[in-house]
DNA sequence: TCGACTACTGACCGAACGGTCAGTAGTCTG
DNA sequence: CAGACTACTGACCGTTCGGTCAGTAGTCGA
């Protein structure tokens, strides 16, 4: 029977939940050590026994969020198959995502690029993007999509509102992740549909 | 032949529009006042004599953009007709709003609720969603929209899209605001109208 | 029971912060 | 050209910041 009473030691992991959690609601930059020490329930320096300083709690989050998203591109279902069906997916799992990790996208989407490791996670973000705006010129060459839209700038609007769920979005509320996807990938392809006409099928 | 040489001194406006472009880029909490003395190439203490302190240049840029926001819905436009009329109305006017006062809508929507002047603004902002989400449920039962989705839902996913605008958009890009508004409320209305199958016309 | 180790604390450090102040250079009025 | 006024500067203030450090309480294996 080891650790039978109540003291649990902390770990790097929980510090950095309890710290994104906190720089969700106040802010990367409004944040001091003091609010992170409370929040966690112990004093400043013993945040430094476990962590290394501010910084490396914030690059710990980028991380997290910017390794979910990548993997999201290498997954089966984003690399094979026509280019709305990979499109949708991709912006399904960016919602899930959203939802499963909300502290850490919260923050990765409101870095401004002033450190180095900010700036390194804004270039991967914007890779993603760019990645998303392939997709989408793929499927409008495809014809599965409209084309009277810059591929680029429909795949930043879809995941702008993807991404607009971390404003409002609190856990405690009933609306589940997939529930959430659904809506936002319809809303989404139905946005981009080709018009529902006559012409659709017979160009090719 | 009042001030015929060089010296045009600053006023409040002015020093105002410097502090949002800095605070766009670097976000409030990382801007110093030496940050913004330098932008605008004066001293720290030249800034005071214009302004109160920093918390009044945000206050400022908060209250252009919540005024203009809230200005959208008393419009003629925003307050007669059939509701998607309105509402396409208010998104395309919000979407050259944002263009407008980028740096102003920027901050307004990075603001936490860290003083008494930004969880004011927050809850400005929370009011004017509900006030698009009650004109997206008045279409639905309207019936010239999808009612298969919660208005409230539908009504932020819809204004996340048009301010991920500030996300990514730059000034110089040949991407003027009618544009930017048209290809953002055809794919919200898109995304929103109904079913493109012969019940439409008939129920009502 | 002892020494080693881990998790932690309170007191403290230099730096940077928002803000102030005494003074000055230039300009406009009479 | 005197006096008042506006726009501004550099030096400085108290506070708060991220981070450090010497020490301590509790726990472990031997």
């Amino acid at each position: 029977m080891p650790r039978s009473t109540i003291r649990v030691p902390y770990d790097v992991d929980t510090l950095t939940d309890v710290a994104l959690s906190v720089f969700r609601d106040r802010g990367y930059d409004a944040t001091s050590m003091e609010h992170l020490a409370s929040a966690a329930g112990i004093s400043k320096a013993a945040f430094y026994h476990h962590i290394g300083g501010k910084e490396e709690l914030l690059s710990r989050g980028l991380d997290r969020a910017l390794s979910a998203l990548s993997s999201v591109l290498t997954e089966a279902e984003a690399t094979t198959g026509p280019a709305v069906d990979r499109l949708r997916f991709v912006l399904g799992r960016v919602v899930t995502l959203v939802h499963k990790l909300l502290p850490e996208v919260t923050v990765l989407l409101r870095t401004r690029g002033n450190s180095n490791a900010e700036r390194a996670a804004v270039s991967q973000r914007r890779a993603f993007d760019r990645s998303v705006g392939a997709l989408v010129a793929s499927a409008q060459q495809q014809g599965d999509i409209r084309s009277d839209i810059d591929p680029q700038l429909a795949a930043r609007l879809v995941i702008g509102m993807a991404n607009s769920v971390t404003e409002w979005y609190r856990p405690k509320g009933r609306l589940g992740a997939e529930q959430l996807a659904e809506h936002i990938v319809t809303m989404a392809l139905k946005g981009l549909a080709v018009p529902p006409l006559v012409e659709a099928n017979l160009t090719a």
